[in-house]
DNA sequence: TCAAAAGTGTTAGTGATACACCCATGG
DNA sequence: CCATGGGTGTATCACTAACACTTTTGA
């Protein structure tokens, strides 16, 4: 902190989200139509402003979550990925984004009416293979999010957030596969998570869809870390499993 | 982004330090005493406002450890830890601030006649026990900066940014005994950091001090990432080695 | 009775820890 | 020649990937 008595410049801070949901076993993240310049016509993530001065940086990232995706703060994760400053990220002027990454169950597409109107579930693929470009840093943001996704499901429970309030042990290995990239081998995975103290806890029923035996149904534990941690593999082997 | 035309509240934008460095083997960070209201005369990491509203923020970071420590970019690293920005966090108003961490070598007390005339070292353990404690909500940003450099330390060819140029593979030792503060067995470290692949690079020579054998010299690699990693044990263990 | 999915047992390989041991140097 | 720190060899243990195998269901 400086200790005279001059005057600093004002900054503009936003918020800017990472939404990462499940949806056909597909990672998706939400992105918005930008509707007016700079960037008119591009894709973006949804975010915004601080409302007033008062206004806590995460309780801005949940009022946008809510705009946005209509999520409340039940079920949901929200992490920060850190600042975003350089002087000339956007056109219009001196902004500074606090990046938040959140985690939600499947969700719906977003309805019409809400601020999320013109929202939508975009591949995580399709911006990896560049297919879909994003405004402003954007990429970066993503690209950050998407990583420390990645390297959280390592140590953390946050995989049970892109779950129901039950599921299976497979859908859990879904999550797993869908966000990292990769194949598990099904019957590893299956004792991996439950060596796992506290992670998950078998709920006594089962689901059955289909043929095969039923699953066991499991809900997330109380502990947000979990030991041993599930590593993903350092690089090789795509599909392919057993 | 918002798409209307309203006008967002602006703020104001700062960085904090946590600055460590290594002395006499104890893991040490900058502090500076506050001459001023608010917490006059108590402890706080470095820092101060953006310059104008055309500084980078990463480059504001650069400035203030210039001007702080009398630290210049080279050999050095500098990583975001996130932004700080809850409403009250500052008695005087609105501020947003941006934490960083830097690695330098052992320096020397800083010297009066600059802008860190009335910073000193103080040692990590002092603050972690609470013998030390700091003004606004530095002990948090403290407490996340020890814990990223922690945890960075394993995967990341951090540990030489501590070291000078060349060193002893019982000095990088060190450096991990100070900031994970445990002991190590130094056979096994010796084996594990030369095992990392472009972690360190013998430079020919040799070290002599006092008595026994003398020591092989090492530069840093130029790897950033270090594989295998070297992994902190959970939680046992204390002073002690060999 | 067959295919498919859930769940179990077993083994070979990998890597880490602990520690015995040898090497080179200064006093 | 001995204390001290540098450096090497190796047994033991834990953990993991791979995969054969059994169980339970729907068709």
């Amino acid at each position: 902190m400086s200790d005279d008595d001059w005057i600093p410049p004002p900054v503009l801070v936003a918020v800017d989200l990472v939404i990462f949901t499940l949806r056909d076993s597909v990672l998706q993240v939400l992105l918005v139509e930008r509707g007016i310049e700079p960037f008119r016509g591009a894709w973006a993530l949804p975010g915004g402003f601080l409302a007033d001065d008062r206004e806590d940086v995460l309780a801005a990232a949940h009022r946008e979550l809510k705009e946005e995706a209509d999520l409340d703060a039940s079920r949901l994760h929200l992490e920060q990925l850190g600042a975003y400053g350089k002087p000339d990220r956007d056109p219009r002027g001196r902004v500074l984004s606090v990046a938040y990454l959140a985690i939600a169950p499947g969700l719906p597409e977003p309805r019409a009416g809400t601020d999320a109107a013109h929202a939508t579930w975009t591949p995580v693929p399709d911006i990896l293979d560049g297919r879909v470009r994003l405004a402003f840093d954007h990429h970066e943001i993503f690209g950050d999010g998407l990583e420390w996704a990645r390297s959280k499901l390592e140590r953390s429970a946050l995989a049970t957030a892109f779950c129901r309030e039950t599921f299976t042990i497979n859908e859990l290995q879904q999550v797993y596969e869908a966000v990292w990239g990769l194949g598990l081998d099904s019957r590893n995975f299956y004792r991996k998570v439950q060596a796992a103290e506290g992670f998950i806890v078998p709920v006594g029923a089962e689901r059955r869809e289909g043929r095969g035996r039923p699953a066991r149904l499991f809900k997330a534990g109380d502990r947000t870390t979990i030991n041993p941690p599930l590593v993903r593999p350092a690089a090789e082997a795509r599909e392919g499993k057993s």
